[in-house]
DNA sequence: TCCTTTATTAAGAATTATTCTTATTAAGTA
DNA sequence: TACTTAATAAGAATAATTCTTAATAAAGGA
């Protein structure tokens, strides 16, 4: 196992350690919508997340699923990509990457930078308040929409 | 006037020539939409955008102003900036800079990058499609928020 | 200037995405 | 095993955006 590469098994013993941590409840509900997230590399919106988890726990609400979608991302479990459309997707990748993202159809694909590059933090964004994040949008036409 | 720096009525200018060049019409709604982000630095909202406009054309639908920042934004003369809230905000700042994003309250500061600063595009996100825009986020809370 | 064509608009209904309310359930603890 | 309360399900409510249709007005030609 590389560094930064975890199981979902692994990921999901960080969550309910974190969970611990926070004084938060390891629900099933958590857990799974938490999996769903760390398992896909599709940056899925809530929708789709609600669609896979019901398939195992068939009694799920969407409430529940935007409920602890916001949950986990204050729990720094996963992250919001925006998408330009109004619907929120989600990254669970801890790994440092950007994302290009469709200005046609909002599609989000990964950018893994190569060797040596690297997003320096603007100095004077600092004056604005506290960095936890950033994060370089490449927006464009995709493959997909430029035929 | 510096490079970079037009004054509304040359924004407006532009506007009318790039209306021209694509056939479309030249109406009052599209000019005073476009003015109303033309001459913010607040990064409206579709709503705040209604308002605003709504005092100088008082029959103006909220329906026009949705279609008319989309196709503002077809043509390249307004660009949508992620707030991480499902509510699209419009920036028409041509110059190249960089975005402070709230995620407690989703307030955008515009970051004009010291000298020197460039964020340049990841090689391999040419793969994906053809770019069109780069643009770094980044997040954080907002001095406002600590408090 | 007036007419014609058709892109654009206003109005409000409809849809989509998200959040709220309330009664119920179940995770963690004693 | 029982208790406490965070978390959930269900569905209503709200917020953001888009669609439908008839009316209007911009641009070009007569």
């Amino acid at each position: 196992m590389t560094a930064n590469v975890q199981s979902i098994d692994d990921k999901i013993e960080s969550l309910k350690k974190r969970c611990q941590e926070l004084g938060m409840r390891v629900t099933t509900q958590r857990v799974e919508i938490f999996r769903e997230v760390a398992s896909s590399c599709e940056h899925p919106d809530a929708e789709t997340v609600y669609e896979n988890v019901k398939e195992r726990l068939p009694n799920i609400s969407f409430d529940t699923v935007y409920r602890t979608l916001a949950s986990l991302e204050d729990m720094d479990m996963i992250f919001r990509v925006d998408s330009l459309l109004p619907k929120a997707r989600f990254d669970a990748d801890r790994r440092p990457h950007n994302h290009f993202i469709c200005i046609k159809c909002g599609e989000v694909y990964d950018i893994f930078p190569e060797d040596g590059y690297e997003v320096t933090i603007p100095e004077n964004s600092k004056k604005f308040g506290e960095i936890k994040d950033i994060n370089l949008q490449v927006r464009g036409i995709c493959n997909k929409c430029r035929h």
